[in-house]
DNA sequence: TTAGGGTTAG
């Protein structure tokens, strides 16, 4: 051994005076000489190779280990050319042409060389490619293993393909059960699953003999991304040892299907076990945040992140998605310092600010970012537009909106998609140019989708415009059958042209199809982020009585500094009375009364509400926030609204 | 060899 060393770390070549090869010299003197026989020196020779490949960080080092190869006469060696297969796919070296030479190189190829051939297509295309490989495998006679199936079953995966999966599975039965192999068994679950086939993957994992926790959480996340959370959490509550992967799944799973509060029960679930978080747990816990709007959860999960080594200095994942959370839950600030904080940034986390920035109407910041961002080796994308648009779209900036719109894909890259003709149509639209926006979705390349005309019909409500109004809804009736908010914001247009005829027809299109209106629901925190919900006209909170006190009390108020209830926001054909006691419990004002009486004085009110704020609330927020010196924060379906001294970031336009 | 992830406009 000792010769054997001093001999083998003389090469010149640098790769071999690894640390891992060098015998020090005291262990040398010490160790009795034992001499080794040819074989013995054969296989030490081979593991050690192999540990020199696991340390080779490019194709240059893979290359001379290969030349070393042939000067040891290991050219046709499996088991050290299997490792170095591997090595070029983990560093994406492409199987052609280097791999395929090597491998035709090789006389009698084991099943692990095979296999590991195979495995390279499978994992880099072209994945027919591994199928070829194996029946010419076959015809050679060399008999597979359990990792043959599971390469030929990933290829399949990544090519979507589950005709032949379900071949490779028949071959996976017939050849020695392998079937039967949990690894062969886990990758054919997710293989159907991929695929879409739900009740397959669920068939093979019903008649695996041995499962792991690996089969159980392949199953929760199909049945979490199918959206049937109540089948993934049977499954969780059956899982004999929940791993970090599986409690991640749910809290994943959860978030994904818009059930943020599900997702952060489990989320918290999993910190009182004991089981470890990382980055991807956080992301998941991160997005139910986002969703929630709430900062106190906010500022919970920020601090768990910290203490789990994942803080924003550390993880540009981590740290893009708490500026999406803190944007969402009203603090741009917040989200700034986050950004600022982060010690390495990409274009999730550029693009995510400049919408933060976008979101809470500071469009001036936003597109200082951008040409910040334009600067540095990052380069802007489709989202990074979507950002930018609906920035100049909030504050009217229609001209430099224009000019970036048609300067995107010759000046950057980015050509516009149907994404970015809708940003077009917001911010033609709120700008009044009706006509504009029509004209161009005319002439947009693609099919307009729902946001498009959505635009279209959002900008009528605004300019009272019902006509254009009916041109975007009659296709968002036939885009979206069932999204009950195109019959009800045309139902309004119709009712703000007085037309009550047509809000009667659009009514009774309503109830033929059986969509029935959304209530509106605001949420406020309260002290110690207590969140409390609140539905239109609902009086069954506890202290009903003294919100309705303190509303009226503000609403005397407000009449002395000029406030008329604005009667166009309801939408109903009834007397002015009816109009403004409908008004009056509009769910944000009793959120507002509910928050004046529950906060503190000086701090600031944050409400949540489902749908649009009405321009009666909005006028309200504006004022209550003047006379009660209190800043309050309003984010609705679309967007933040920060009220301060009686004025509204959105400019009132929203 | 096998499982979980971030930004999108009405």
């Amino acid at each position: 051994m000792v010769a054997f060393s001093r001999k083998f770390c003389t090469t010149r070549s640098p790769l071999f005076s690894h640390k891992q090869l060098f015998v020090p010299q005291e262990r040398q003197q010490n160790q009795p000489f034992i001499p080794l026989s040819q074989l013995q020196q054969r296989k030490l020779l081979e593991s050690q190779l192999i540990s020199v490949l696991h340390g080779c960080n490019g194709l240059k080092q893979i290359k001379q280990v290969h030349a070393h190869l042939f000067r040891k006469g290991l050219d046709q060696c499996c088991f050290v050319l299997t490792k170095l297969l591997r090595m070029l796919t983990k560093f994406d070296v492409p199987m052609d042409p280097y791999a395929r030479l090597l491998f035709d190189q090789v006389k009698r190829p084991n099943p692990f060389l095979w296999t590991a051939f195979i495995r390279g297509y499978s994992l880099q295309g072209p994945f027919a490619e591994s199928v070829l490989l194996y029946n010419c495998m076959r015809r050679e006679g060399t008999g597979p293993v359990s990792f043959t199936f599971t390469a030929l079953l990933k290829a399949c995966t990544a090519a979507l393909d589950v005709n032949l999966g379900r071949q490779i599975h028949a071959q996976a039965i017939s050849i020695g059960g392998f079937a039967n192999d949990l690894y062969v068994g886990n990758t054919l679950i997710d293989m159907y699953l991929k695929c879409g086939v739900l009740d397959c993957g669920r068939r093979v994992f019903d008649e695996m003999p041995d499962k792991d926790v690996i089969s159980w959480t392949s199953l929760i996340v199909a049945y979490a991304k199918s959206g049937d959370m109540e089948a993934a959490a049977r499954l969780f509550d059956g899982l004999p040892e929940k791993d970090m992967v599986a409690w991640t799944a749910m809290v994943t799973g959860y978030a994904q299907n818009g059930r943020p509060r599900e997702a952060l029960e489990y989320f918290e679930r999993m910190q009182d076990v004991g089981v470890e978080t990382d980055e991807v747990t956080l992301v998941g816990a991160i997005s139910a945040c986002a969703q929630l709007g709430a900062a106190k959860y906010a500022n919970w999960v920020r601090d768990v992140a910290e203490q789990s080594g994942f803080g924003p200095t550390k993880n540009v994942v981590v740290g893009s998605a708490l500026i999406d959370m803190y944007s969402k839950c009203g603090s741009v600030e917040d989200a700034y310092r986050v950004f600022e904080a982060m010690s390495e940034r990409n274009v999730f986390s550029f693009s995510s600010m400049i919408l933060g920035f976008a979101m809470h109407g500071r469009a001036d910041a936003a597109m200082r970012l951008f040409h910040e961002m334009l600067k540095t080796e990052t380069k802007p994308n489709r989202v990074t537009f979507v950002g930018v648009l609906t920035a100049c779209s909030h504050v009217g900036m229609v001209e430099q909106g224009r000019h970036l719109f048609a300067t995107m894909e010759e000046c950057y890259g980015v050509s516009p998609s149907v994404d970015h003709y809708a940003c077009m149509v917001d911010l033609l639209g709120r700008a009044g140019c009706l006509e504009e926006a029509l004209k161009l979705i005319k002439k947009m390349p693609m099919e307009p989708h729902g946001g498009v005309w959505g635009a279209l019909l959002g900008a009528c409500r605004i300019h009272g415009n019902p006509d254009i109004a009916e041109i975007a809804a009659n296709h968002l009736f036939e885009i979206e059958p069932n999204a009950i908010g195109n019959y009800i914001l045309l139902s309004n247009i119709y009712a703000l042209a007085g037309r009550w005829d047509d809000v009667s027809r659009i009514r009774k299109l309503m109830r033929e199809k059986g969509l029935r209106k959304n209530p509106g629901c605001s949420w406020v925190e309260a002290k110690k982020g207590v969140i409390h919900e609140f539905f239109a006209g609902d009086m069954t909170h506890p202290k009903s009585n003294e919100i309705k006190r303190a509303l009226e009390d503000l609403l005397d108020r407000l009449k002395e500094h000029g406030y008329l209830p604005n009667l166009s926001s309801v939408a109903y054909d009834v007397s002015d009375e009816d109009k403004k006691r409908i008004l009056m419990t509009h769910s944000e004002k009793l959120a507002l009364a509910f928050g004046l009486l529950s906060t503190n004085v000086g701090s600031s009110i944050r409400i949540v509400k489902n749908l649009r704020i009405c321009e009666d609330c909005h006028s309200v927020m504006c004022g209550a926030s003047q006379i009660t010196g209190r800043e309050i924060i309003v984010r609705d379906n679309m967007r933040f609204h920060h009220f301060r001294d009686g004025v509204c970031s959105c400019g009132n336009f929203w």
